[in-house]
DNA sequence: GCATGATAAATGAC
DNA sequence: GTCATTTATCATGC
């Protein structure tokens, strides 16, 4: 299906408007900037990646490059996808409490 | 029970349900009365999420997605605009 | 059929 | 590193 999202060679035209990160919302008049288009991974993709978080959540510069490799991403979104898999951990431990915390069973 | 209480948990997760009018209401007003600036600070959405019976981490889903879909197409949100605006000037009137 | 809430990549502030 | 976001995508409601 889709097992390629790395930018290998010339492939830096899946680039999108900046990343407007700054108080209002009323698109900011200058530097069009390049943003990377969301690319969603592979069910085999998200397979290792999940595997690896299993073992360890941080994972080391040799890992992430043998890991980036092997499932064609760069090293710097194997180093996001991990620190997302974070936040994400965080969010349902935050979740889970708030759900199983004296509340209504229903 | 731990087992029913689990996937009850995860099904209430992946379901989605919308929002009460009154929750709603009160969303768009915090949002259009905001528009300038339509960040809520952490209190601010606690104060939302109570008023709404909602989690903290729904308000911000609601304004992120509110942001980007307005941004992205402000004319089909500007008689929505003026209807809060309205309403928030007549509020203020009394 | 789109509206809407939640989640998944990607960025930037700090 | 965390973490609030932006953006696109997914899943559901109606």
């Amino acid at each position: 299906l889709n097992e390629s999202s790395k930018p290998s060679s010339s492939d830096t035209q899946t680039l999108v408007s900046p990343g407007n990160h700054s108080g209002s919302i009323a698109a900011g008049g200058g530097t069009p900037r390049t943003r990377k288009k969301r690319c969603p991974y592979s069910k085999f993709q998200i397979r290792e990646l999940e595997r690896e978080f299993f073992f360890n959540v941080y994972i080391n510069k040799e890992k992430r490059l043998q890991l980036s490799r092997m499932l064609n991403l760069t090293d710097r979104q194997v180093k996001i996808w991990f620190q997302n898999r974070r936040m994400k951990e965080k969010k349902l431990s935050r979740d889970r409490l708030q759900y199983f915390s004296g509340n209504p069973l229903l | 029970a731990v087992m029913i209480l689990r996937s009850r948990f995860l099904d209430a997760r992946r379901k989605r349900r919308n929002f009460s009018k009154q929750a709603t209401e009160v969303l768009n007003e915090y949002f259009y009365s905001h528009l300038s600036n339509p960040y809520p600070s952490e209190e601010a959405k606690e104060e939302l999420a109570k008023q709404c019976g909602i989690t903290v981490s729904q308000v911000s889903n609601w304004f992120g997605n509110k942001r980007i879909r307005y941004k992205k197409n402000i004319g089909k949100f500007q008689e929505e605009a003026n209807l809060y605006a309205m309403k928030t000037a007549l509020g203020a009137r009394q």
